[in-house]
RNA sequence: GCAGUCGUAGCUCAGUUGGAUAGAGCAUCGGUCUACGGAACCGAGGGUCGCAGGUUCGAAUCCUGCCGACUGCACCA
């Protein structure tokens, strides 16, 4: 049974608190003390504000705390007290908390992040949700880094997760790429040309485009582009026939169809593999966008929807405290993007009987979820409170947004390899002959590329993690991804360096009983309060939808450990036998939590950088 | 116009179910440099938390107004 050990020692030095401020304002106490770490630093290890009490007991939060200082210094792993400003401030006897502490953090699963706090909740998260016409870019691994940590998270909790692809597959998009294909591309294979299946696909998009603009530029110039497009363009009345015969079922047309999205998907799924994102579910739009109009019917009838004039089928906005109507259905009769979402909700309710739904989409969309979600509030009561838009912010560049149809991206593949390069180079740079490398043995070309993906990949992820999802970000390629301070390498290297020690220790500490009551350095106490706080971090940043509390965390552990490992009153080596076996557990501790942390972001630790 | 999000150090960002002297990284400056791996450590400077009111023991956090930025407001997806 995985016990979050803080939590437990906040509880146990909190009881006779409570039962002291209980025995004075009987019958009611409004609630438990709130006893945690104090919010300036310098203030010990607990903290209590007593002011919320003072009106009940008519006495200052100053005598309060004096009092409630009295009881606690009565716990046997309380140092010291101090009543200031109301505030009751205590000191951990480090001593006594490392003696449990560490054997805890050296074999307990809770010490990782893992719970059984949601065991039992059944958790659809869907994110990526990509377009088949061109490759994924930065936008699309933020994406997909949130919603494969977020699922991670969900998992460390105990849930039983089910990640959700929902590929959009169908529609004009995919059309234009088949439409360059047809006419500029046919018989071209990617494999022949030696390009990744999903940027093949992107270049006819691309290509489609440029045409598109030249046609654009020599009829209508000044027109407006979609009017233009919808109503007057050669190649745009090609592209809408193309979906129409799709839509018809034209067999010619699928055909091309599925060979392009077939390009597509292998390609993305390279880049899935790459960046360690998985599914147990892939949905195409292709299968679902027909879903929901059942439940158009069914919502008329029951009077959730309207029939308006022209015959189409609307939600009344108002409903739901906002203004005009939306269209669930056109007048004539086909489906739009509400439709299906809403039919798709549905049927995976049915299909799941989940829990939680959590889309991770764009910011950009939130009207659309406000929507939806008030929609289903009325056609599935059942469904409040279990859906969730994890909303995030997008990245942008620093001369603006990120245009695909104007090849202003950053690529995924592309920045993966840039960042593969930088890390490569630094490694090679570092591994030159001297004194920690054996000039008559060097690092093989292939360990260094397999230590410099991990510190690429490990950096991305870090990087992009590190921001709270609502934040839009401007993305400096020189800039963003450092490989010091704050980053995925700093955390690396820290468990690097900890398994440093411990290969050079070898097995000598092996037999020398522990003392952990020895652990009470600054920096000792630091690295342990860190390592203690840590499960409480991750049960907030999975309860909160917020990665970056998770990155916060392990960064915590990873700089305390920076700190305890280059202090000279904190070696390991050196130290008298039952001291040094301590350390070194606390050095193994460190690195079973900093290794538990980084798996959640999707990281890899490595042994040697 | 309406709605939502946001405005915190030179830069990039944390912190908002109300708690003390508002934090981190980068950058700048100064140290560590006979070392359990310098992708590191220690220290310093740097803030009217957009502006103005209000609520109370206490406000970056809650309320109101204003200024500024972004994003939405399709029978597109």
């Amino acid at each position: 049974m995985p016990k979050n050990l803080h939590a437990e020692i906040i509880a146990d030095i909190a009881a006779p608190l409570n039962a002291w401020l209980a025995e004075r304002t009987l019958p009611d106490l409004p609630a438990p003390v709130a006893l945690g770490p104090p919010t300036r630093e310098g203030a010990g290890d607990l903290a209590l504000p007593c002011h919320p009490y003072a009106r009940l007991l008519r006495l200052s939060p100053q005598a309060i705390a004096t009092s409630l200082a009295e009881v606690a210094l009565a716990h046997p792993l309380v140092s010291s007290v101090e009543a200031v400003q109301g505030f009751l401030n205590l000191r951990f006897d480090w001593g006594a908390i490392a003696t449990r502490a560490v054997p805890w953090a050296l074999t307990d699963d809770a010490a990782l992040g893992r719970s059984d706090l949601w065991v039992g909740r059944k958790i659809l998260v869907e994110y990526c949700s990509p377009n088949t016409n061109k490759p994924l870019h930065l936008g699309h691994a933020r994406n997909m880094i949130l919603g494969a940590t977020i699922a991670a998270l969900f998992r460390a909790m105990g849930a039983d997760v089910r990640r959700i692809n929902l590929i959009n597959d169908r529609g004009v998009h995919i059309c234009k790429s088949m439409l360059a294909y047809q006419r500029w591309g046919e018989g071209v294979d990617p494999v022949a040309i030696g390009r990744k299946s999903d940027h093949f696909v992107g270049d006819l998009y691309v290509r489609f485009e440029k045409a598109f603009q030249a046609e654009y530029a020599e009829n209508a110039p000044g027109e407006d582009k979609d009017v233009y497009f919808n109503e007057r363009s050669e190649l745009g009345r090609a592209t809408r026939d193309l979906l129409q015969a799709w839509e018809r079922g034209d067999a010619l047309v699928h055909a091309l169809w599925s060979r392009l999205n077939g390009w597509c998907e292998l390609g993305f799924d390279a880049t899935f593999a790459r960046l360690g994102i998985g599914f147990e579910q892939v949905d195409r739009e292709s299968k679902t966008y027909l879903l929901g109009k059942d439940l158009i019917a069914e919502g008329l009838e029951r009077g959730v929807f309207e029939r308006d004039p022209t015959g189409a089928i609307t939600f009344d906005l108002e409903r739901i405290g906002l203004v005009g109507k939306k269209a669930v259905l056109r007048s004539d009769g086909t489906s739009v993007y509400t439709t299906q979402d809403l039919g798709t909700a549905v049927k995976r309710l049915d299909e799941h009987a989940f829990d939680r739904m959590v889309y991770v989409v764009g910011n950009e969309q939130d009207h659309h979820f406000h929507v939806l979600f008030g929609i289903l509030r009325h056609l599935r009561p059942e469904l409040v409170n279990r859906l969730y838009h994890l909303s995030y912010g997008m990245v942008e560049l620093p001369d603006g947004k990120m245009k695909s149809r104007e090849g202003k991206v950053v690529d995924a593949d592309q920045l993966m390899d840039e960042l593969h390069e930088i890390a490569f180079a630094a490694a090679q740079a570092r591994n030159l002959p001297g004194p920690e490398v054996d000039a008559a043995a060097p690092l093989d070309e292939a360990e260094l590329h397999r230590r410099a993906e991990a510190i690429a990949i490990g950096g991305l992820k870090f990087f992009l993690l590190k921001f709270g999802p609502a934040t839009t970000f401007v993305f400096d390629k020189e800039r963003s991804i450092s490989i010091e301070g704050e980053s995925g390498a700093y955390c690396q290297y820290a468990y690097a360096r900890a398994g440093s020690i411990l290969r050079k220790l070898g097995t000598a500490a092996d037999f020398d009983a522990p003392e952990y009551d020895r652990l009470t350095t600054a920096q000792e106490q630091d690295l342990l309060s860190a390592i203690l706080l840590f499960p409480g971090c991750i049960i907030v940043a999975a309860t909160e939808d917020k990665p970056n509390i998770l990155t916060k965390a392990v960064f915590d552990v990873a700089r305390a450990f920076a700190a305890f490992f280059n202090h000279p009153d904190c070696r390991v080596l050196g130290a008298p036998p039952g001291l040094r076996r301590a350390r070194a557990d606390l050095v193994r501790a460190a690195r079973r939590v900093l290794c538990a942390g980084m798996e959640l972001c999707g990281m890899t630790p490595i042994e040697e950088m």
